[in-house]
DNA sequence: CTCAAAATATACCGATCGGTATATTTTGAG
DNA sequence: CTCAAAATATACCGATCGGTATATTTTGAG
């Protein structure tokens, strides 16, 4: 009768992560006490501890939950698409759906972790360093695809693309938040567009745009 | 004999900042205890709040000194060339021979500001937005001024390129600082010269490349 | 319903935080 | 060299930090 995520220390757990989750991404992890987590959560200090190590168990699992989170949505987005070139614009269009609430969240988790993590903080380094590499993949290897299947030039350097993809997103994502200005992601995100067109055989290239 | 900024309370200031803007650069403002100043400066905390408010004033002038820094060497760079194309050039030259400096620095001290003080800190968070803009604007005037003298093409979009290339270096920046690939950095500035050669008319773009 | 185990709350810990009042030292104008 | 003012060091403050031992409550298998 009772699944396993369904015992009260996994309901916790679950609890906890979800409810810290938006606050480690606006306030950093050391600038978040654990009595914003008792405050956001109604629990105490003995039931956090309870379920987490420490503090830092708390934000590794946060951050996981984030990029999985992330992810899932990306690729539920990708799945949709058939052709090649679809499967790469649906990346540059499920930001833009998602922007206002990324936005609202505190921006995107990879970088406020990374940028908090990368001098201080080994495990969520190489945690973000990971994600970041795991999305890039996901844009190479549909460029590659889409490279066999003859809808882009064979010359292209998948990586490259990918690179820079990621680079557009996360420098738009992280402009936008500072400034307030969403023409940073808009841009960023069109950018992108126009280079998956630009890599495009004749022919292939959606008649979008 | 003694210029105004050779007075002792100055030198204090100067010294104090320039310790303290990479330890708060690496490890963030709110990372950063009162403890790790001392210890940087070798002075003791009576001394640093003789000189200073409190630690949010120290932030905000180490924030100004990397700004101006930053500034600094990109309009000297800029300054040194004559054409608007080699203008524009002179920027994604300029950080690929800052890049590892940056680097061993703790990344990007704008982005690193900006994401930290986005949701808590007001005064830093406005501080981050016009050292952006004030970036983007030296790109988007260049532009402009390159269309005016026949550089560029007259249809150009001034201000979305200019927001494209600080997304790119930003992304570019920060994604080579998690995940330690100086390639995300570089692909993002060759991006950018392509950007600005495919800008320009006919028989205006540097022979190099 | 019972009752052991699991989860949670209470009440505490030492350490460190940012900050300050005041004593001491250093500076530099005259 | 003198000596007041400026700069710095000392010695402290209460508050909060992350964390823990233990008492209490809740859960759920039987």
């Amino acid at each position: 009768m009772k699944s396993k995520n369904d015992i009260k220390s996994n309901r916790t757990r679950r609890l906890i992560i979800e409810k810290a989750a938006p606050i480690f991404n606006k306030k950093g992890i050391s600038g978040t006490s654990l009595s914003d987590l008792t405050a956001a959560t109604g629990l105490t200090k003995g039931s956090i501890y309870g379920n987490f190590k420490d503090k830092n168990e708390v934000a590794v699992c946060v951050f996981q939950y984030n990029v999985d989170n992330l992810t899932g949505y990306l690729n539920a987005a990708i799945e949709k698409e058939t052709s090649c070139i679809n499967k790469l614009l649906a990346i540059p269009k499920a930001y833009r759906k998602l922007y206002k609430t990324m936005i609202e969240y505190g921006g995107c988790p990879i970088l406020n972790t990374g940028a908090e993590a990368d001098d201080t903080h080994q495990t969520l380094r190489q945690m973000t360093a990971g994600a970041i590499e795991t999305l890039k993949k996901i844009i190479a290897d549909l460029v590659e695809a889409g490279k066999r299947s003859g809808e882009f030039h064979p010359c292209l350097d998948a990586e490259k693309i990918a690179q820079i993809t990621m680079s557009l997103i996360e420098g738009g994502s992280i402009l936008s938040k500072i400034t307030g200005k969403k023409t940073y992601m808009m841009n960023a995100l069109e950018q992108i567009e126009s280079l998956i067109h630009l890599s495009a055989l004749p022919g292939n290239s959606a008649g979008t745009s």
